[in-house]
DNA sequence: ATTGCCAAGTGATTACAGTCACATTGGCGC
DNA sequence: GCGCCAATGTGACTGTAATCACTTGGCAAT
């Protein structure tokens, strides 16, 4: 399918590039549809591209030698992950795999790197992007040292509400929320162990079901209690 | 105490600097000891500098809420932290605190900025540390994931043998060697199990402790195939 | 409507690392 | 040489989450 510079401005990054580079980037894009559990990018290889995520939800995950799935971080929409090449030259340190069914626009990182060059704009951004990731990977390196469970998964949860439902503390959506599998692997724990901290929080009504693409946090305040420790399950 | 140019340019950060950026910059820069536990950092302020490890060994660490020590990575001489503030001018995530008594030399995150903006070479430097920061971070996360704890203590040990000791592969000497605490929080251990792994390591001869400045490994391919687990304790 | 599949729910059991409470060692300052 | 403190070593006990082995539920393709 066809990339037009439209459709790369709707991405943050590229929006601080001037028309005529979008327009050349565009023709080096693609832009490609992923079903669930596809691979969209693979560790260990060169990955020639950036990809940029349009609609879905994408994960970023590991393996340890004995084949355990690790966690790492979510990509939302607007987002982008395979970054690193274009600083370090280096191969994609982990995969990405599509949580809920994705569309993808895959640019060229030798493009993204000459850019960046000649974009002092674009490369702060990015500086900035990579700063951010770094301070979100020590967050979420901070969740594992909590001794409580509980208080773990809320905090993980915490970070899935969205930023506009944060600023008025009611009620949350969290539309299309990961599997409980995948919260456990972000999260060192077991499957079952997550299975059952949702029970007891819907048993608490801290959240609801709605459907397999919905879950509901009634009151925000209760899940951030929780996550912050003032309160327990 | 003054900061000579020549100072600066023993780091290969500021070694990509000409001479009049560094006698600038040595000019607003200080030099600092430390004891170890000393605070380098701390989390939460805005640090107006990164610090540049001359001597001594560093170690990122933050705290969960109920007040429990999470370690994040170790600064070796040559090396610097507290850079994130240079890309998104944001706070200290986390703080640094002395592990081996430390000689640290403070360069103000403005003029780092600054000298930033005008010396590509360095901006190039500075994005691949972040990036390289990043693959470690992931890699350090994916330790958390391995269900053996053996496995996790040698591959952080691996980590802190020096890359010219692996490359004959044969024994390697670890100088000033964390203390048990302080590998246990890197990999979400208690203390105690650290030392009950290290006891067993002893007993089978992977490792020594000469004093307790140095820890030998006689044989580095018996670590290496513990951490990556073709071998078991 | 039937099948199949994946996610989620659940009980029983177990292993394993955490915790607590000490003892011991070793280095360093005085 | 002495004392102090931090680091290490060790045993006993405990709690908790992993594991296993299922069942149930829901959605989608045939």
């Amino acid at each position: 399918m066809v990339v037009t510079p439209e459709l790369l401005s709707f991405f943050p990054l590229l929006k601080t590039l001037p028309q005529d580079s979008l327009a050349q980037l565009a023709l080096q894009s693609s832009i490609q549809k992923f079903a669930r559990r596809a691979v969209v990018l693979n560790a260990g290889v060169d990955e020639a591209h950036v990809c940029f995520l349009f609609e879905g939800r994408l994960q970023g995950v590991d393996f340890t030698v004995d084949g355990r799935e690790v966690g790492l971080y979510f990509v939302e929409p607007g987002d982008f992950c395979g970054e690193l090449g274009i600083f370090d030259y280096g191969s994609q340190p982990e995969y990405v795999i599509v949580l809920s069914p994705a569309v993808v626009v895959f640019v060229p990182v030798t493009a993204l790197r000459e850019k960046m060059l000649d974009s002092p704009l674009m490369a702060s951004y990015l500086g900035e992007r990579l700063a951010q990731r770094l301070r979100h990977m020590t967050y979420q390196r901070s969740l594992l040292g909590m001794p409580n469970i509980g208080q773990r998964v809320c905090c993980q949860l915490w970070l899935l509400v969205t930023e506009s439902d944060k600023t008025n503390m009611g009620a949350a959506v969290i539309k299309n929320p990961p599997t409980h599998m995948e919260i456990a692997i972000m999260l060192n724990l077991s499957r079952e162990t997550v299975t059952r901290v949702f029970q007891s929080l819907q048993a608490s009504e801290v959240v609801k079901r709605d459907g397999a693409t919905r879950l509901l946090v009634p009151d925000l305040q209760i899940l951030k209690d929780l996550a912050e420790g003032r309160t327990e399950l």
